[in-house]
DNA sequence: CATCTTATCGAACACGATGTTCGGTATTTA
DNA sequence: TAAATACCGAACATCGTGTTCGATAAGATG
């Protein structure tokens, strides 16, 4: 790849990580960004088709990253199968703690629904069979809906409310809920 | 209220439910719902500030509607508690039903976030005492937030499954799920 | 019925954002 | 050094928004 082109992506994936601490992404128009990176406006469309697909491909890289490192159980270690997804929703916990500002910001507003939709599928792809080992009475797609739908909820109240509570706590106060 | 105002009025929100039926939400533009409605530019934007002031009145009265029919607990019956709010949740479904296609096509969007606000306040505010009698060794806040937040999710899977199941049997594996 | 009030109409307008085009310039790569 | 290609940025067409205002029509009032 070109360096210039790194240089540009950069300069914009930068941009936006600096106007997200100010404003909401939706409030944010191409303008904006194109300053802000110092870039030109037809090199913008050159990169990214509308500022909605810029907002998707960094929800996919975010997420690449949050669920980077092996998350999958470790068929080696004896754990029982809560404290062994205890530890990988933890592990997620902390990873999107490091993207907080511009998670918090592409969460607050309508764009919440780009944000969900990765999360919901990262989760649901590393998290299936944790999931299919508890058993309930209910169908299995309602099981799945439940299990992602209330961790995808208390994930983003805990954004929300700043990440003040530990991601330990945070993470043993949901399976306290799901029991 | 002045006959004509209540004539532009209806004639806007009839003009609403029937456009969603085909376009989501946020691809409507407020000439298409003029058009539809058959009046004039200026008398639109005498009634509503802009598109979304509408959608969120449009909420309003929607949630008013389904939360409308006394759904606090009946002192005088001897249900547990469980049950009892098991009757509310499913009560609630039941009206959810009424506003299906309306709902449908306001969730499958970005718009999804001022249902979502509303819903829960109604909820918050209809099942209050119901969740304090809940008890679990988590932060009270903490507790409201899973309880509300997994039912809303369950709502949404629901209607986005086509409301197929039946408002008991989803309540029932709402339950199920919370224990 | 007569009159006053108020809602509606709709064309015209200013504004702001989007996404494209294109000729010229600068940087890479080979 | 030469060819390829990324960037620049002004100009443009397009579209949707929200406002204004004088004219018209419909409702309320007595």
């Amino acid at each position: 790849m070109d360096r210039r082109q790194q240089k540009t992506r950069t300069a914009i994936y930068e941009a936006m990580t600096k106007l997200l601490m100010h404003k909401k992404f939706e409030e944010l128009t191409v303008q904006d960004i194109i300053d802000e990176a110092n870039i030109g406006r037809s090199t913008f469309y050159s990169h990214f088709e509308t500022k909605e697909s810029l907002l998707d491909q960094m929800c996919n890289e975010m997420f690449a990253h949050v669920f980077s490192h092996d998350l999958t159980p470790e068929k080696s270690h004896d754990f029982s199968n809560t404290s062994d997804i205890e530890a990988r929703l933890t592990h997620v916990l902390w990873h999107i703690k490091d993207h907080g500002n511009n998670i918090k910001a592409i969460m607050g507003g309508e764009t919440e629904e780009v944000f969900t939709r990765y999360f919901k599928d990262y989760l649901r792809n590393a998290c299936a069979q944790s999931i299919q080992d508890i058993d309930a009475d209910v169908p299995e797609e309602f099981k799945e809906q439940f299990v992602i739908g209330s961790f995808v909820e208390t994930v983003k109240w805990w954004i929300g409310d700043g990440m003040t509570m530990s991601p330990e706590e945070t993470v043993r106060n949901y399976l306290k809920m799901m029991r």
